[in-house]
This record gives structure tokens, sequence and C-alpha cells, in this order.
DNA sequence: AAGTGGTCTAGACCACGGC
DNA sequence: CCGTGGTCTAGACCACTTC
């Protein structure tokens, strides 16, 4: 059979894409075989070492289990370590529903140190938006970011109906990629305090954030401070 | 050429051992081609797919960066972000010479919940080891572990000369496959503040740590407290 | 134009798992 | 025992980068 690509995606992501479609449509659950190397390389008119690829592919995502000898099976459901998410997303992870309340919205431009971060001269005009963070009606965080004021088309009203990452994402076509994350521990201050209704001097989980977009470039700086009390980071580590 | 293994590895993973050889010697350095895929099936007289193969693993690993049309070069020296580190090890990435000092060291049945995050039964006993942890001169930390009383020839003098890690993988043949980690922050009550040399009510970093061996089990269960002010965690989170 | 990685073929043998 | 994944062959064409 000679190498025909009917449209343009590669066969062994198409075997894939099937695949994800059974298990999101609920047909496929996990621990249910997905079909061996030799059987996918017949149905998809394949040879196995496409399918084989495909499958290997699913296996590092942690889509599928594969065990020599038996089969290769739908992985069960992992918990999201170390994944980067919108506050939005981490509370839907935890059956919550997130929603902020602006606290402040401007452009300055003597934050030298967070220009760095940025990788932007010093004195550069950057867009900081602070918001209150709640969980449900419980104030979770304080959350100060930080961006280009190239973005500054970035209206309240627009950050106040949807998430900034789906705003980066769809209205600048900005594709984030990964974080760099500083995490230690401090006090809360007054002001804070009062924000979060917690008392003055309350243990807060300090997080500074570099968020960098797939183009390379940091783009995001975001300081967040959350209350102890109802916020606890999971991570993975490996040897 | 006929399948022939002369050894027990795979040739593909031969291939990996001599390029990796090469770059720890310092013959092949950041930026530096290791060889076209067709070069290597050459060398080790394989098949293109199977140097393909070995190639594709080591970009996966991070150890080489692939460009299509150009070629596979040596990655630039990763910072070992989400790495599963011992104390020491941490502090050596710092520049720092790691110490410690025991504080208790018991024999326990009492802790069903310690015991349930090992998978243990309640009322199992567990080995109990308290240390003072310092970097250079300083009180970094105190840390407390817990692990399966079958480990309990693990004496007093032993851990005072090496690192757990390596005690646990080298006398009892334990490999450390990941750890799941709870951060939080938290104030430091009188006893912990006296012996980290802080102020009564300073924020400490707080983790909790159950580290898994290869096996699968859950084997060491870590509870530690951390000087804000001497210890950043630093995680990279992805998309 | 030459060389590279990305995809793919149509098979093969081996080691291992479950029956 | 049979089926599975793990490894491997000896090529091929394509899309891309570099020169």
């Amino acid at each position: 059979m000679s190498r025909d690509r009917r449209n343009g995606a590669p066969a062994y992501k198409k075997i894939q894409a099937l695949i994800l479609k059974r298990i999101e449509g609920g047909q496929l659950k996990p621990g249910d075989a997905v079909g061996s190397e030799r059987e996918l390389a017949k149905i998809h008119r394949v040879s196995p070492m496409t399918a084989r690829h495909a499958l290997a592919c699913l296996e590092r995502e942690g889509v599928v289990d594969r065990r020599r000898g038996a089969g290769t099976f739908v992985a069960p459901p992992k918990i999201h370590f170390n994944k980067l998410m919108s506050f939005t997303e981490q509370l839907a992870g935890r059956g919550l529903t997130g929603s902020s309340r602006m606290l402040s919205y401007a452009l300055v431009d003597d934050e030298p140190e967070i220009a760095a971060r940025l990788a932007l001269p010093a004195g550069s005009r950057l867009l900081k938006i602070q918001r209150l963070r709640f969980g449900g009606d419980e104030a979770f965080a304080v959350e100060t970011v930080y961006l280009s004021a190239d973005f500054s088309g970035l209206t309240r009203a627009r950050l106040e109906r949807g998430s900034l990452f789906s705003v980066l994402e769809h209205q600048y076509g900005v594709t984030l990629a990964h974080a760099d994350e500083e995490i230690d521990a401090t006090i809360a201050e007054a002001k804070t305090a009062s924000l979060l209704s917690i008392p003055y001097g309350a243990p807060l989980l300090r997080i500074r954030q570099v968020i960098f977009s797939t183009t390379g470039g940091p783009t995001l700086f975001v300081l967040g401070l959350y209350r102890s009390d109802r916020h606890t980071l999971l991570i993975r580590r490996f040897r």
C-alpha cells in the first residue's frame, strides 16, 4: 500500500486521535484493552511499526499502559501533577467554582525587577492587575499579575468575563508552555489579612511564577499569596 | 546482519550509552552534533530505525535536541526541575555542604495516619527519625521521617555517616522512583523556633512527602519544616 | 543540492504473560 | 500454548534547513 495520507495528519496521529475519541466518549474506560499493535495495524491498514509508534507515544503521554505479554490498556485517570493551570482550572479540579474581584488595574513603569523577569528593559511599561480570588464564596488568594503593556487591550471588562489564560490564548494567539515557580512562606500583613479575612500574622503560601509562552519568551509574572488553610500545593518529583 | 546482541543490552541502548559517555567525558559539549541517524546506523552496523529510536529516546529524556533538516545536538545542561533529591544533593546544587543533627530516633506504633500513608496497617511499627538539617552552619529545617520498622537496621551511626537515600539504595536495594508532596505554610511554634533560631511565629514552609520506590509502594513519609527565609522551592509546571 | 529528521513499509525473532 | 509488547531489519519518500 502506497504512502497515503488522505488528509494532512500522519497515520499514527490519526490512530491516536481515534483512541482518544473513544476514551473521551466513554466507549473505552480505564483498564479496557485498546487493541494490540497487530490488530490496530490491520484495522488502519498500516504497518505494525506505525501502529506501535501510535501506542508508544500514547503510553509516554500517560494515556495508556502497556504490559508485555498482556496488552495495551486505557490508563487510570491520572491526577494532573505539575500542570500549569489557570486559577479557574485548578478550582474546577477540586469541584469548586472560581471567581475574582479586580482590586486594581494600572499601567506602571517603575518595576525594573519585574521587567527584568519578563526580559524587558528596565522602565518598560507594564500592565499590573491585582485580583482577589474566590473559591466558592471564600477568599482564597490575592494575585498580582504583570505583563507587557502590549497586552493593554486586555480591558477590565474582558478579564472579568473570561480567564486571563483563555483571553491570552484566544485573543492574542499566545500559547503558554510552562512556568517556573518560586515558593516560600510568609505572613499576612494588615491589608492582605483583611482582604482574605484572616488574622494579621497568619501564614501564607507565596508563589512567584514566571510563565513562558511557546515562542520561548517569559510573558507573565504572577505573584500569588494563598491562604495556607485553604490551599495546599501538590507536586510530584521524580528521581 | 543477523540480530546479534553480544551482551544483554538492546542495540539502541548501547548507542545511547556511548553518546552519554561521550557527553559525560566532555568530548561532546552542548550544541555539538552527535551524528545523524544514518551515520550512527552505519557506525553501529544497525538499521536506521534502530539508530533513530536511540536518538528519539535521548531527546525525550532531554539529553539531545533534534532539529529537522539540521541534525541532532547535545542539549544545553538543564536545571533539574522537579527532581527528587536528598537534602545533601539539594544543597550541593546550591554550593553548600549539608549536615544533620539527630534529634530523636525511635520505634513508634501509634501513628495510624502515617502508617496509612505508607500503605501499612494501623498500629504498624514505624521507625521515626527526627533530624535538624544544616546548610553550612545554619539550621535550615527540621525533618521527621517515618518508614517501616523493617528498616530498623538503619542504625543511628549509619545515618550520621551517609544520607538516608544512599543507605536505602545501597544497603536495602530500594530504588526511589518519585515523591508526591503537599506544600503549605505554617508558623513556627516554640520548640521549632528555638531549634531553627528564628522568632516564635515566623513563617515556615511545610512539606509533607510520600516517597515511592520503583517497586511501586510508598516507602518513606517525610514531614519537613523549612525556614522560609533560607529556603525557596523551585518548581516547573507544564501546560 | 545535499543532508537531516519525520514518517512509513512489511515483515522478523525474542521474552514474557495468561491460560 | 498463543498472543502480547520489545527490539530490529533494510530500505523508502517527504518536508525541512543549511549552504
